[in-house]
DNA sequence: GATGAATGAGCATTCATTCAT
DNA sequence: AATGAATGAATGCTCATTCAT
């Protein structure tokens, strides 16, 4: 007698919502209907818990929709990645440039990169496993990090501080990691306190930002 | 008529060894075979991009023998954890007892983390896509934090170290996500001085071991 | 995400016993072990439900013991069919037999069927589809069927009592199927009156054996 | 060194005849065929020797297409079931409400159970073994019998006989278990004569047609 | 005679993808 | 532009069966 096991049952995943979309609309409405669509899935049923049939349901649209405008999974999986960098620049960047004392401007940045990363923490699990799985999105992410260290060291230079890349490098680390292991609720089980967690990054930053006071790290 | 595209094609998956084994061990051996294959297996090609019957078959077994000592894929992923994570812990555990000098046994513990994460890159990144994705995987990575943390807290206070938990976890993050990025071989392409970010990291580590010298972080 | 449907779960299966039992016996021992172990099986989890690993755990061997004393999965059914037959027949038989009046005779009988029916109705059930599917099996239950036959007419011209050969069929069948209708538990969930039921069974075969009496039917 | 013996080999199965059919239809016309063969494949080769691909593509369709209908192979069986028992019931219904004289109404509707129970031997020897298998199925399967009698007993008290539904259920019992004893070659085998038993059993539908003559049974 | 690790063909099920409408 | 029924290769898992010990 045949008695699968109900092995993945664990992996989480909340009902998704069903689709009463509008149809027919102009391509480009469609497109971003998809890749919205496509990042909620993403982010809530991993890269390889999502098929293109999802996606396009939760869109409003057919499965025949989507390989109208898309040829494949990672195709709209980098295009995801695409509009999910563009928002996060665009976010970083106004918060640089913003008016206010070191310290507001800092934690503003600060609670900016948390918001962001417990929003997409799903969708950022997907996207370090296929970096380290696939070629094309490899490139794109490290592409990505590029733009992150030039914007890092122009800052770093507008305000005079020393500091290498290096030295950025790992400020960046220390903030994405520690922003995915909050969003992904470790300081809760860990009795660790995530308002003094934030703080550290808060001084971190803080040292970055202020002239004359970068050194080491 | 049909044309199955192999969208995945471009994740990266080298050839994988054929592996001429001998038939009827003792079930111990099969176990260890089997949990060995299934390391190398999620470490090339990824937790989704390994199947029950190529592990097995990579072990030098046929699918049948992978259901005798596993019920499915996360059971065993869960075992290749447990294994990995005892191999890192004895040799964090080694360094930090070695003796010698402050300055060579933080470089003997950043080069052992370094290694590590090199070497098993591809299985970290299917890790921390499970550890989102599964309750319980998720559940055995925190306990494996929660002796991470209480192995620094130790250490910490034995050096009569200040310095709290959280600084404790910043500094595990800053390790943890450096030494991937290094592994995943970022430094290359982004103009970075692989050399330098290990120097950080040193640096950082010696801060922590030196007595009286831990700061807020 | 692989998530499988528990299809077959609903298919009732009551734990099987783990099996204790004394190793190393005559080759006849163990045959009857085996067969026992597989009337066991077979009733409970039908004969589709019933692997012969099974069966040799359940008897106390292992999974090659089967091998050596049965060829197939079909071979040991017929075994347990045939003991189960002989069994049915010897208890017939002495029921036929026995001293007592004709009523207290019929109800023996009556309820001798209905108990053997109540304990073997998977077993029974697995027959009957088995019959219908396989030769062999067909051939042995026509010959089983004529030896009840040719009991019935015995019988009934031992009593000099009129009939045929078809009202004999007739009243077999009615309660073989009646039995097992009972044993399926049917009349609990039709308000029907088990022990209105049975007494038209008795009824019924006390026209049979009451000389003289036996009429259409 | 492997050689798999085809062990069931026996279990008859006339080979199925491969169906082209249209591409493309409504979900209701598909559902419909896919219904169609299974109640054949189910007859032919068993409930346990059918699988699901074998029922796709004797429809004409592909494994998935299956799927799309039906969850698993339970659920078709209780649909193949559901249009089974509607057939019969319609027939019978019209076959009671029919003109004519007793004699030719009981030789109408046992000639009707012969056929129905003919042509569908192997279904219903599936059916019994599911119905003891399978909670599911034997609820269904006592609703069908509640129907039965329900409509017994409406004959029964509209022809002003006596009665009882124990004894209805008796009659019910003794025409199933005769018609597929028939259907199955039984007479036969066993020198019985099937016109005889076929007598037998229109003799006993007169006694319950015909007022005032209904005794015990 | 018995063991039990191992086998591998086969069935259940999924999902990326197509194409007639 | 969109549909959605249909596809079928691929993967998960089982179990009757073998064979070296």
């Amino acid at each position: 007698m045949y008695e699968p096991v109900i092995s993945m049952a664990r992996r989480t995943s909340i009902a998704p919502k069903p689709a009463p979309r509008p149809r027919r609309g102009t391509p480009d409405e469609t497109h971003t209907r998809l890749v919205q669509a496509a990042a909620e899935c993403f982010n809530r049923d991993g890269y390889d818990g999502t098929d293109s049939n999802k996606i396009a349901r939760e869109a409003g649209y057919s499965p025949g929709t989507f390989y109208k405008h898309f040829t494949d999974k990672r195709q709209i999986f980098m295009a995801v990645y695409e509009d999910w960098v563009q928002k996060e620049w665009r976010e970083v960047s106004s918060h640089v440039a913003a008016e206010g004392s070191v310290q507001s401007r800092a934690e503003q940045i600060v609670s900016m990169f948390l918001e962001h990363h417990r929003r997409w923490r799903g969708f950022r699990a997907s996207l370090r496993a296929l970096v380290s799985q696939d070629a094309e999105v490899r490139n794109f992410y490290r592409a990505q990090r590029r733009n992150q260290l030039g914007l890092m060291e122009k800052i770093r230079t507008d305000l005079g501080n020393e500091g290498s890349r290096e030295s950025d490098a790992l400020l960046l680390y220390t903030m994405e990691r520690t922003s995915d292991a909050i969003a992904d609720g470790e300081p809760d089980s860990l009795q660790l306190n995530a308002e003094a967690l934030r703080a550290l990054l808060v001084d971190l930053l803080i040292t970055r930002l202020t002239p004359g006071r970068a050194r080491a790290r």
